[in-house]
DNA sequence: AAAGTGCTCAACCGCCGGAAT
DNA sequence: GATTCCGGCGGTTGAGCACTT
């Protein structure tokens, strides 16, 4: 049984945006709120698919868009992430604010896949955290990378793109990090670990554990990564003290490392690029304890 | 100056999951 | 429970521009 189209598709615009059309979507938007894409056209008077309303909308008028310039420090997250979490880019989107998911998309096509292709591994089968965590950037990366190793960069962990909308996150936690513009947390303002708010019975029922790891660990272990003490505009690190690493990792590995990790490694269904990622994570984790 | 090539990125497409009916 | 609707996702395309030959 055939699902009805978007819409029809007959005499509507498509292509490039007039500055017009623009400026009714953006001032429909802003009159009426977003939602409901498929009968805005009509209602906001478009020659457009609703879906085409929607798309220009997130990637182009929204007032929160950054657009351009992606900075090294994004760069590096991106990588980071998506080393994480696969082609999954609403989710590495949605930890760079102001940035679309197409526009990360289209910046590692066109510039930051190809980079990375280019690096040879480094990071297949190193589990020292010290070295993980010494890691500074993409340069680093670069010059620091042997040669002997494979075509891929690094093992990317590709789950089935679907989004996970039971995982809980607390809308907070998400907003502070975006307030903060990825500024890491102080000790004492630490998030709660994801976990303790719910009973894990439940907590595990209604999602694909693999699913939950990723999406836990890019939690986390961004970060971690972002606690990296900041740099001044001379590139300088700041102050050694300052560089302490959160308790939700503690939290994590509370929940995520020694037995369970080892009887999900040893379980069915867990790719051995995943265990070994997963112990990678662990020895992450485990840098407080 | 013209032709060829490569790159960027906005837009489109088909598919999926969850909600609603 | 089955079907339909809706919003959202990742993959792909192609127009426009820049650069090279």
């Amino acid at each position: 049984m055939g699902r009805r189209p978007c819409c029809s598709k007959v005499g509507l615009n498509r292509g490039s945006w007039s500055a017009q059309e623009d400026k009714i979507l953006a001032d429909y938007i802003k009159a009426h709120g977003e939602g409901k894409w498929r009968d805005l056209p009509k209602r906001a008077g478009l020659k457009r698919c609703g879906k085409s309303c929607r798309l220009r909308w997130l990637n182009y008028l929204r007032p929160d868009i950054k657009r351009g310039n992606i900075s090294p420090d994004e760069e590096d997250l991106i990588i980071r992430l998506h080393k994480l979490l696969g082609n999954r880019w609403s989710l590495i989107a949605g930890r760079l604010p102001g940035r679309t998911d197409n526009e990360i998309k289209n910046y590692w096509n066109t510039k930051l896949g190809k980079e990375v292709k280019a690096i040879p591994e480094q990071l297949n089968g190193e589990k020292d955290h010290d070295k993980l965590k010494g890691r500074k950037s993409r340069a680093g990366l670069k010059t620091e990378a042997p040669k002997e190793l494979g075509e891929q960069a690094y093992p990317v962990i590709r789950t089935k793109a679907v989004r996970c909308t039971k995982v809980y996150i607390p809308q907070h936690q998400d907003d502070r990090m975006a307030g903060q513009n990825l500024e890491p947390c102080s000790n004492e303002q630490a998030p709660t670990s994801i976990l303790e708010d719910v009973d894990p019975a439940n907590f595990f029922v209604d999602f694909d554990m693999q699913d939950l790891l990723l999406e836990v660990q890019a939690d986390d272990v961004s970060r971690v990564c972002m606690n990296e003490p900041p740099q001044d505009s001379n590139g300088v690190h700041g102050q050694e003290g300052s560089n302490k690493m959160l308790s939700p990792c503690s939290d994590l590995s509370r929940h995520f490392h020694g037995a369970m990790l080892e009887e999900w490694r040893d379980g069915d269904g867990l790719q051995p690029s995943l265990a070994s990622e997963l112990n990678a994570l662990a020895s992450l984790l485990d840098l407080e304890e």
